[in-house]
DNA sequence: ATTATTATGTACAGATATGAACATAACAGC
DNA sequence: GCTGTTATGTTCATATCTGTACATAATAAT
């Protein structure tokens, strides 16, 4: 029933985050976009409302492939060596991408946050899920024996929420794996994550 | 000789960096900036030349009420108390912002780095000037008996560096000093930088 | 074949941006 | 008063961007 869509929307939205995650949300403009996807601002309303709207659209894309993914699946055992690979998988990966893009996410919670409504509070959200995540995680690992008894996993999740975020904006500067793992290494021995 | 400026330079200067500081840099376009300075682009460009030379002017002047410019004075004694409370200062200072800014320096390094040349090496090494700075201050306080003599300068600092770039990100989305606070003092507690 | 539905293309009207060219204004010094 | 110098104002030529409105094209269902 309609005419039927000329171009794959997951192909679409793929290419839409590559779009933004290179340049940025803010210079990523309808005009910019409905090109690169090769159709007309028009089409571009008619297919996915607003400019927000298609971002929004390719998070879950975006997630599916960020370095923290692995943290998702559902941890049998030690939980604490899988946040460490992660925390080495962030250093790996932002040091080897040669455009330095950083992760989209936080590039545009830098971009338009503040923002109490809207796109803004999306993204909010999104990192609180994170840090629960985190805490999650650290209280699993007391539970463990991971983590000594008197852990404090809410202030270790912040600790790592925030290694996370700096980490993907250092890495737009200091281009060097090791000089990021470096200073992630000793952030998470400090946090008792990482032993030796 | 030749015609006086309307305008006061410093105050200009002032001015422009508030409006970056608010908007962001790609935000700040030159109608916008001469606008709010009361000027036409012509006199803007003839005062200043291009966008990016205002922006670095303006760098000396957010330089000095940074939260960071406690570390430029000379420290006689101990060093360690002066980062803990300059960390202290960047969560009650970000916090209490209620445009939630964040740092001025970290935020163009989100909107425009990667970019090797002009205003992104600028950014860089002013990133690497820091991080040398907090090495110098570790290494002193390692001679102090601050810390032990087996602690790793060049290590503590880059992780009190992505501390810092991370606390002034976050603090765009966590709004709470005593969440930002909990986040650096358990990572500066595990860097045996502040005691208990 | 007609109809309803949806995608697409074109066009409008306005806002914003850039950088340069050129004229004009206001001063200092001779 | 004239001249050189610099700040400022005006205009031009383009380009980008937004959102909407309306026409057209291509299908599915009747």
């Amino acid at each position: 029933m309609g005419r039927p869509t000329k171009f794959d929307r997951e192909e679409a939205v793929e290419t839409a985050m590559e779009t933004i995650w290179t340049n940025g949300f803010e210079k990523s403009s309808v005009k910019n976009l409905a090109e690169t996807l090769g159709m007309t601002r028009s089409s571009f309303y008619n297919a996915f409302g607003t400019r927000e709207d298609l971002f929004l659209e390719t998070v879950p894309l975006y997630a599916k492939q960020s370095p923290d993914a692995i943290l998702n699946e559902a941890q049998s055992g030690p939980v604490l060596p899988a946040v460490v690979e992660m925390f080495r998988a962030i250093c790996r990966t932002r040091a080897a991408d040669p455009e330095a893009r950083g992760c989209m996410i936080i590039n545009t919670i830098c971009e338009i946050c503040p923002d109490t409504d809207g796109l803004g509070r999306d993204l909010q959200n999104m990192i609180e899920a994170s840090t629960t995540r985190f805490e999650d995680l650290m209280t699993h690992a007391r539970e463990n024996g991971e983590l000594p008894p008197d852990a404090d996993p809410h202030a270790i999740a912040l600790a790592l929420q925030n290694l996370m975020i700096g980490l993907n904006v250092y890495s737009k500067v200091q281009r060097s794996e090791s000089e990021l793992w470096l200073s992630a290494r000793t952030t998470l021995m400090g946090l008792g994550i990482v032993a030796e």
